[in-house]
Order: structure tokens, then C-alpha cells, then sequence
DNA sequence: CAAAATAATTATTGACCATAATCATTATTC
DNA sequence: GAATAATGATTATGGTCAATAATTATTTTG
């Protein structure tokens, strides 16, 4: 017989108050995002990329000749950090690294066209598997969060 | 087929152009997420808190007397990483720990007056950092943007 | 009672990010 | 025009974090 004052105490979904946090927009954004991560990640995977791989490929290939530092700035990682990353996309010939002749500390990012294909599709499968997790928004909502989240790419005015 | 005078899809930055990453709302979560980290941590810092520490914190004191899974549940985060938080914010006297008497395995969590307090003062604090950051929002955005974020927190349907 | 399940803990691992140091090249300045 | 500073890429390193497995204590189940 179950005790009438035995509480699950697990499952804790509706049952838990929270005052603050949800009021939160930064904690919100993080829980929306970290929703959003596994099926965009398990996307990419099947192309063998993961998001930092997929990001510095789609600049590259956006921006053909961007330098290091240049693709540094733009995904905002730390350029030392891109390294690693990108031998190995030049490794498996998908982009290429090449001294730009003016300035020979600069290498010059292109990506090749087998980079550029396997960009399109992997895109089209993450910008996919993120289809049906904001498949909860409707079309105007996801529109108009998209809008809204693009104001904050520039730095905040100190 | 790239030219200068294209006009980007997506501005990620003087003269880049971006056609895929800026229409993924999982990398825009991120980036506007990666935004209000930095304003909301120096503030819980003053605290002596980090946000796991706070959010653990704040859970606790909206929810007297949960046990550390159902915590680990409602913050989504692995339980066995919760262990070292609460170990030192019972050291530091802001919560206590007692096992439940009806299930000895359970460790039941409240927080202290003290704690509470704490809990208080580092929510006013963050919240305020994070109002500077989402100044750029108007009123209505910001509250439609907590809305829609608020869909996401429900699992998605499998 | 024996065996399985649960709660908390500990230990360990790998991913990720930031920092500092190094090397080659270019820009500067006296 | 040499000495010095600054820049781009690289390497090495350390710290934080999250996920996993293994351990112990307790409770539930068959």
C-alpha cells in the first residue's frame, strides 16, 4: 500500500518551484541551446565534422582567402585554438592553406570544392535535424527569435 | 563565384560573409548566450558563487528539502557532479544536509537563512547584469523572447 | 533471505577554452 | 639601415567542466 505522504521526490518536472532562475533570460537561452545541440551535433557527425570543424569549413567557404586570425575573429575562438582544426580540414582536403605573398606570415584559407560540397550537405542535415526540434515555434516565432537573437551579434556597448 | 560586392545573407563581422551559421538558431542561442556569461558571472563572483553554485543554491531555497537527485533532474546536470557543489555550500554554511529519515539513502537540502539570503542578494545582482546586457531588447522583445524560450523546456517528443 | 534497484559518492577521463611561450615575418623608429 | 617592436601562426600547457564507471550504503522486490 502506498503512503499518502511518500513523496516521489524524483521526477522532479512540474513539481519544482523556481523563483529565479527562469526568469533568467541567459539561463534560458542555455537550456533552449543545449536542446538544440545533440541532433545538430549527431547531424554533423555523420560527415564527420563537429561544430567548431563545421563552422571554420562554412566561413571558409563563404570567404574564400580569409585568414587565420580573420576566421578567428568571426567564430570568436582563440586562434591558437584553430590550429588543430584546421590541419585537420586541410588534411582531408577540403580546404587549402596557402602563404598570401604580401604578407608571408598570413596563410590564405580556401576551401576546395569536395570542402564546399560536404559543407552544402552537412548544412542541409543540421539546418534539418534543427527543423524538428523548433518544430515545437511556429513560423513567425522562429522568424522573429532569429531576429531578435541576431541583435546581439555585435559587442555590447560598454 | 564569390564577389566582394555580394551582399552577405548574414553580417558576422566587418566584411564577412556568413550564408549558413547565422539562419542556425542553435548557433545564434549560443552566441547570444556566450554574451550574457561573462556580465552574469562577475556578479555571482562577488558572491563567491559560480552559476552551478547559484543555481544549486537557488533550487534549493525555492524547494526545502529536495534530495540531490531530484535537484540533479530539475538542473540537468549529472548528479555525481553535484556532490562537490553542495559539499562546499554546506561548508560554507548556506545549506544543510540530512539524511531522510524514511529513505536513509537520501540526503534532504535546505537552505539556511543565510543561504537564502545569499541566494537573494546574487539574484538581484545578476539580474541587474543582465539587464544591461538586454538593454538592447525593448520590454515587449525581451518578454517575447522569455517566451518562446520557455517552450524549450519540456523534453522534445520522440 | 537473496537479488535487484536506488542514492550518494569517488575517481577518472576526455573535451574544451584560455594563456603563455616560441618562431618567422613585417613594421617601426632612431 | 640596423635595432626594436608588432603581428600571424604555431606549440605547449593548465584549468574547468561534463560524462562515465566503479563503490558503498540502503531499500525494494521476488
Amino acid at each position: 500500500m502506498a503512503q499518502p505522504d511518500k513523496i516521489p521526490a524524483n521526477d522532479t518536472g512540474p513539481g519544482i518551484v523556481d523563483t529565479v532562475l527562469g526568469e533568467m533570460i541567459g539561463y534560458r537561452l542555455k537550456r533552449a541551446y543545449m536542446q538544440t545541440q545533440p541532433a545538430a551535433l549527431r547531424a554533423l557527425e555523420e560527415h564527420g565534422l563537429r561544430m567548431v570543424s563545421f563552422s571554420c569549413l562554412s566561413i571558409i567557404t563563404d570567404n574564400p582567402g580569409i585568414v587565420q586570425s580573420g576566421l578567428a575573429v568571426a567564430l570568436q575562438v582563440e586562434r591558437s585554438n584553430l590550429v588543430v582544426v584546421l590541419d585537420e580540414l586541410e588534411e582531408r582536403g577540403l580546404i587549402t592553406r596557402e602563404r598570401v605573398p604580401t604578407d608571408r606570415r598570413r596563410y590564405a584559407l580556401t576551401a576546395t570544392l569536395r570542402g564546399r560540397r560536404l559543407r552544402d550537405r552537412a548544412a542541409g542535415r543540421a539546418h534539418e535535424a534543427e527543423a524538428k526540434v523548433f518544430a515545437r515555434l511556429s513560423e513567425e516565432e522562429r522568424t522573429f527569435l532569429l531576429t531578435i537573437l541576431k541583435r546581439f551579434e555585435d559587442k555590447p556597448e560598454s
